[in-house]
DNA sequence: AGGATTCCATAATCACCGGTTATGATGAGG
DNA sequence: CCTCATCATAACCGGTGATTATGGAATCCT
């Protein structure tokens, strides 16, 4: 029945004193004020302006309609500033979850690239395994998701938490195995996984276990899995007092101390990639996009080519 | 940019949590809502809705179009309340500014009138000669005045006063002559005015000693005016005391004790029209109409018959 | 799985709101 | 008394914002 553009005729009605000036002062000619004035009088049903003479005043009712003008619109004009503020990154939020190992390097370092360059954008962070974050991220509690799938191995069942979803190739993180410092292959240049059928295992997180049984499948053996834990410290802990070997990505090798083990690549070389994932529609919010771009950056991926598709998905 | 219809869909959809029952709860087709979210979100250059699947829910800028959306509303809703409060005479305010004599029974009984018809509206009431009275109604500081105009005499005047307002008569109020009652004359049925040609005059207000001084020079003779006063218990009080004889209208002699002396009927007789006044425009302010239809009533006027002309008016 | 359902998006259409220019009526002022 | 300023009105017209009809896709149920 009242909508904002009445109001704003009304008030300037009020601070101006007739219409013509009103107009001016709105930026419309002196009719579109005189109509405007006459279609709210007759829905309301009302006496809003008193013309008397060639000068015009408000009655009552239009003197009551001017006053809640003023709150309303600054109402209006503060909503549309925050909505500013937020496509002009001056304001904005972003929920980031990623995996645990991710939280070492690429998460403060991305929240660093963030915060120097939009430092009003507020950014939250929780640590999530890949299946959580990304239910999460369905769920809208979250806007980006840090993720990462084994090469050929759990993509599949990946997929379909996917499906909807948009993802970044952030980095490809290979996988090392690690043995013991005395260990007799210690010293060699590549590790054949067939060569360690008779080890005990330390296995990592649920995915990192089906990692190790695949890879070991094909090599043709059943590891002995003698320990799990998803804490990688204390996997090269385990390794490290010479209770076993263990499969670690290179993103935790990087970050944490391991001098008295010796990391082998696999031949053949397996890794993992390290994916950004955001729906389509949260992909062109400000913040996520710039939060999106921090990640690749911090991975060192370049961020044009990110939206490419999983490696070894089934085309 | 942001308009009152769009946070009104932009709460819905918070509320129900889909385009299909915010559409239903506003009266709406799903389509409507579809399209009007996509104009909002393409005139604020944001993402206000991310569409996951077939649920939608809102962004970050979406939540403040709504949570603003809530006050906004409110401000509306109570701005339209007050409006149709005003219109249903449960809210408004009336103006009245009346001649003093006209405060003695005229005015009281039309605020009882009103008070007991429309308890909820207020009514503000001034003393106030129809010069001032007048200029108030075209100053906008009142809004309806109660006048008198002396028939044949200044109307004239008046009358340029009188242009862009509107009257309605209220009644016609005979003035009569006071003498002492021990006067020569105080038993006559009727007096010209003639034969007190010799008399010490006692005048009223201004406009009062000009009706005095055309109706005597009518007669054929100058009075004598030995007192000017505006009050007309004195002027009775200097009658009673037997210094003068005076014209005093019948209103006040209705409302003021006057045992003492004797009220002649004029010869021809001559009387005073009581008018409400008012703007075309306030005329149909719900409060003016019914304090109007008080007035008329208060006066014992055929409330219908009421916008005519003044009578002796130039036609 | 697969089919039914449900939800949102889109297209085509159309009414009307809300602006414009042009013009007229009228009170105010030199 | 004439002129100017102001509001009202008419004619026009584009865009907003609704509708119905239809399609596509995700979810749910069997």
């Amino acid at each position: 029945m009242i909508d904002a553009a009445g109001l704003r005729v009304m008030k300037a009605i009020a601070d101006e004193g007739s219409f013509t000036s009103a107009a001016n002062a709105l930026g419309f000619t002196q009719p579109a004020i005189s109509q405007m004035v006459r279609r709210l009088e007759q829905r309301t049903g009302t006496v809003l302006v008193e013309r008397y003479g060639r000068q015009v005043r408000l009655t009552e009712a239009g003197q009551v309609l001017a006053r809640h003008a003023v709150g309303v619109l600054a109402a209006l004009d503060a909503a549309e500033e925050e909505i500013t503020a937020i496509a002009g990154l001056r304001a904005g939020r972003v929920r980031l979850q990623a995996f645990p190992s991710s939280s070492a390097t690429l998460v403060p370092r991305t929240l660093a690239i963030l915060k120097a360059r939009h430092p009003d954008i507020t950014v939250t962070f929780t640590e999530a395994e890949p299946p959580e974050s990304l239910a999460a991220l369905r769920n809208g509690d979250c806007d980006v998701a840090v993720a990462f799938a084994y090469e050929g191995g759990d993509l599949g069942e990946l997929e379909e938490d996917l499906s909807l979803l948009v993802t970044r190739r952030l980095m490809d993180d290979e996988v090392r195995l690690v043995v013991p410092g005395t260990h007799p292959h210690a010293g060699d240049g590549a590790a054949s996984l067939a060569d360690f059928s008779g080890e005990e295992w330390i296995a990592g997180c649920p995915r990192c276990r089906g990692h190790l049984l695949s890879l070991a499948d094909t090599a043709g053996f059943r590891p002995n899995v003698a320990f799990e834990t998803e804490d990688y410290v204390a996997q090269l802990g385990l390794v490290t007092a010479g209770l076993g070997v263990a499969l670690v990505p290179d993103l935790i090798l990087n970050a944490a101390k391991h001098d008295e083990v010796a990391t082998l690549p696999l031949s053949p070389a397996s890794r993992r990639q390290i994916l950004a994932v955001t729906t389509p529609d949260l992909q062109r919010v400000p913040a996520v996009a710039a939060a999106l771009d921090a990640l690749c950056e911090a991975a060192g991926a370049d961020p044009k080519a990110s939206t490419a598709e999983l490696v070894g998905a089934k085309a």
